[in-house]
DNA sequence: GTTTCCACTTGATCTCGGTCAAGGTATCCG
DNA sequence: CGGATACCTTGACCGAGATCAAGTGGAAAC
C-alpha cells in the first residue's frame, strides 16, 4: 500500500498549497512529508505579516481572508502590487528577503510550510517546481496586466477594473453565474483601494459615488456591492476580454 | 566519457537561455538534447514577433538587441509591460497563447527552441524548472517594482527611474563601476519611453530636458547619455536602495 | 444617552501632465 | 541639390485628479 493509498485526499481543499501546488492532480506520494512541516497561522486586520526587507523563514498560501503585498517609498508614498485571496501563494522559494510588506487587510489565516524542507522537498519531486512555475507565471500576467490599469486607465476605469476582478474572484466562490446580478462585499477600505489603484482615497469616493449614481453599482452601506450587469461593469473597465487579475 | 564532458562549455555565454536557463552550473548533461531542438531568429527594428492571442509555440531568449511586451486596448492606449534585454527570456512553458504583443524594439537575435521539445526536455530535467522558476521569480519582482513606478511616481521621477534601470543593464555590459560617469546609447524612442511610463511623448521630452538642464545627464545627439553622477540620478528618481529591474 | 473615533463623503481650489499646435533637425532618396 | 519622412522639442492652454478642508454616519466606549 502506497504512502498516497493511505492519504486521505477527501479534504484536499482546506489547504491551498497542497491542493494547488502539491497535490495538483492528487497524484503524489509526498503529502505525507508536507504535512510534517505544515503548520497555520492567523492574523487579525491591520497586522504585517512581514516587512520589506526582514528573513523570510516560510513559504505558504492563504487559507481564508485576504492579505496585501505592498511598496513603500521613503517619503510614505506607496502602492500595493498584490492582492492574495484565497488559495493565493506567498513567498519565494531560494530567497532569503522579503521584497515588499505582507499585511493582513481582513483577519487572515495562512497555511505555512518552513522554507528550508520545502526546498528540499521541492528538489526531490519535479512537479512542485513546475507547478510554482505555473502559478508564478499566473502572477506575473496578472502583475502585467495591472500595470496596463496603473499607467493607462482613468480614475473611473480602474475603480471599475479592480470591482470586476473582486467580482471575478469573489462571485466564483458563492455562485459562477455570469448572467444576473453579482453581490459581495468589499475586502479593502477606501484607502486601500486607493493604494491598489495609484489614487487618493478622495478620489476613490468621488467615482465610486459616480458609478453608483450612473447605476453601474449599487450600495448598501458602505462596503455591500451589487452589480447588476457584469458586462456592463468591464465595460466600464475598458476590458475588451477578461482581464482577469488572479493575484 | 560523459556527454558533459565532450560538450564544449566554453562558449556558454553566446547563448543565452543555455547558459542562464539550462546550464546554470555547467553541470548538465542534457545540453546536445537542446542543441537538437535550438534555432535562431532575427529581427528587424519595429518588427512584431508575435502578437497577443496568437498561438506561440517557441520559448526562447534575447541574444542581442532589445525586445518589449506592449498591451494594447482598444481604442490604442498602450502599455509597454516589460523590456527584454539581451540573456531576458521569453516564453510560457505550458501556455498555447501569447499574452501581450512583442516587438523588437531594435535589431533583435533570439535564441529560439520549439516550445513542445523544450517542455518535454523540462520534464525530465528538475533543475530547468527551478532555474525558470527563479528567472520568473525575478521577472515578478520587476513587474511589481514597476508597479510602484507607474502608480506613485511623478514624472520627473519616472524618467529617472527609466534611465536609472537601463545605465544598470547597460553599464555592467561595458564596464560595472560604479563610481565614475556611465556612458550608453538610448535603445528607446522618446514615444516607446513614454509607452513603458504611462507618459505621452511630450512629457518624456520635457522632463528629459529638464534633467539635462540641471546637470542629472547630459546628451550628446538625442541618443547619447552621460550619466555623471548614478548616486544623483537614483536620488531623482526616488529609490532608496536599488530598484533593480532586471526584466 | 453622549462622546469618541474611524471610515467615508463632498466641496473648493490648485497643479501636473495631457492635448493641440508649430517648429526644428537628421537621414534618406529622388 | 530639394523634398519627404521620422523623430524630437517647445509653447500655450486645459482638465483630471491631487490637495486642503469641512462635514456625515455608524459603531464602539463611557
Amino acid at each position: 500500500m502506497t504512502l498516497k493509498a493511505q492519504f486521505d485526499h477527501s479534504n484536499c481543499d482546506d489547504c491551498p498549497i497542497r491542493h494547488r501546488a502539491v497535490c495538483a492532480q492528487c497524484e503524489t506520494d509526498e503529502l505525507e512529508e508536507l504535512e510534517d512541516i505544515k503548520y497555520y497561522r492567523s492574523f487579525e486586520a491591520g497586522q504585517t505579516i512581514i516587512w520589506s526587507g526582514d528573513p523570510m523563514n516560510f513559504v505558504g498560501s492563504v487559507v481564508s481572508g485576504i492579505a496585501s503585498l505592498t511598496q513603500t517609498m521613503e517619503d510614505g508614498r506607496t502602492q500595493m502590487v498584490g492582492l492574495l485571496l484565497p488559495s493565493d501563494f506567498v513567498g519565494r522559494p531560494g530567497r532569503e528577503i522579503a521584497p515588499y510588506d505582507v499585511q493582513a487587510t481582513t483577519d487572515l489565516v495562512m497555511c505555512c510550510f518552513r522554507k528550508k524542507p520545502f526546498e528540499d522537498l521541492m528538489g526531490k519531486t519535479p512537479h512542485i517546481a513546475q507547478r510554482l512555475l505555473q502559478m508564478t507565471l499566473d502572477e506575473l500576467d496578472a502583475a502585467r496586466e495591472w500595470m496596463l490599469v496603473l499607467g493607462r486607465k482613468t480614475a473611473r476605469e480602474k475603480i471599475a477594473s479592480l470591482l470586476s476582478i473582486i467580482a471575478r474572484r469573489d462571485a466564483s466562490v458563492s455562485k459562477t453565474v455570469l448572467s444576473g446580478p453579482i453581490v459581495f462585499d468589499l475586502p479593502l477600505t477606501r484607502e486601500a483601494m486607493a493604494d491598489y489603484l495609484g489614487l487618493t482615497l478622495e478620489t476613490v469616493s468621488r467615482q465610486v459615488s459616480a458609478l453608483k449614481k450612473d447605476g453601474v453599482i449599487s450600495l448598501e452601506g458602505k462596503r455591500h456591492v451589487t452589480i447588476p450587469d457584469m458586462g456592463r461593469l468591464m465595460e466600464e473597465a475598458g476590458d475588451d476580454s477578461d482581464g482577469g487579475f488572479p493575484v
